[in-house]
DNA sequence: CTGTGGTCCTGTATGC
DNA sequence: TGCATACAGGACCACA
């Protein structure tokens, strides 16, 4: 579910309460989660035990939260995981998987409907965690390379939202920022990416770091309560969305139908005026 | 290296 | 009302 502009909300939220507070207890509620830990859930709950957490960090789709003694937690949402800060008599939601007591009288809770989500513990990881480092920095890190990145995209025959989505090419788009981004530059999903010229790649890379910064000033995208920021909140972003979830409905720049078509197992809403396929190679 | 399809889960919306 | 199917902000893996 969250996207990167979900993401740094939530870590946002967490670096506001989290550096300097220690784990009194953790509590694993479901296994899963935690599948990742090489040992079983208790030995989970009793590793992570004292442990005082740092600053939190991000890359992509990706979060982890440093402890001061150079270890980190690291943190996939998945679709539909969650962090909240809350008081520990709060009703604990049907879905909380792992609880954090800290020593400020709150917890920190993970919560996660369906489960893809999960948290590990990378020894050594404060830095940037070994199973993050297949990521690509993102759009928003001053690691990113754009001129690489337009290479990258160019040199490859396959569909420009295959790539948009592939963390290892461009990292924290999702389907909604890939559909929005396609749309704002006006390319059809399935043009081959070989065949877009660098003005058209750098317009899709601009669109999709304007529409997540967009995004990120309002707190997150969200349509229900799967995504919420740490205090358990909606964005309202979702309203300002023209591609994503709005087939059958009028594109908002020239007013055809926006077209719904089966992508990667999910779906591209774009619109067939604006986003025309290209398939002969330009320059 | 390419793309496809299945897998991990739970829940909601829709149609018969 | 019951039941079946499709779909959902992600990522990984086996396979052709």
């Amino acid at each position: 579910m969250p996207e990167l502009p979900e993401v740094e909300t939530i870590r946002a939220g967490l670096d506001v309460h989290l550096p300097g507070r220690a784990i009194v207890r953790a509590q694993v509620l479901h296994p899963r989660p935690v599948r990742s830990f090489s040992g079983t859930p208790v030995q989970f709950e009793t590793t992570l035990a004292g442990r005082v957490f740092a600053s939190p960090q991000r890359r992509g789709k990706y979060l982890w939260l440093p402890f001061e003694d150079g270890d980190a937690l690291v943190a996939h949402l998945g679709m539909s995981g969650q962090f909240r800060i809350d008081t520990p008599d709060a009703e604990l939601p049907r879905h909380a998987r792992v609880v954090f007591s800290l020593d400020d009288d709150r917890q920190l809770r993970f919560i996660d409907q369906r489960m893809f989500g999960g948290l590990e513990l990378a020894s050594g990881g404060a830095v940037l965690p070994a199973s993050v480092s297949h990521i690509v920095p993102d759009m928003f890190d001053s690691e990113f390379d754009e001129a690489r990145t337009v290479e990258r995209i160019r040199g490859s025959q396959s569909a420009i939202k295959r790539l948009l989505l592939n963390q290892r090419v461009v990292s924290g788009i999702g389907n909604i920022y890939a559909d929005e981004a396609l749309w704002q530059a006006g390319v059809h999903p399935e043009t081959p990416a070989n065949s877009l010229n660098v003005g058209q790649v750098k317009a899709v890379l601009d669109a999709a770091k304007n529409v997540m910064t967009t995004a990120i000033a309002s707190g997150g995208t969200s349509f229900d309560a799967l995504y919420v920021n740490i205090n358990g909140d909606s964005g309202y972003f979702a309203l300002q969305l023209n591609a994503y979830s709005r087939a059958g409905l009028p594109c908002s720049r020239c007013g055809t139908t926006m077209q719904r078509t089966p992508f990667m197992g999910r779906s591209s809403v774009f619109c067939p005026t604006c986003q025309r396929l290209q398939s002969a190679a330009n320059s």
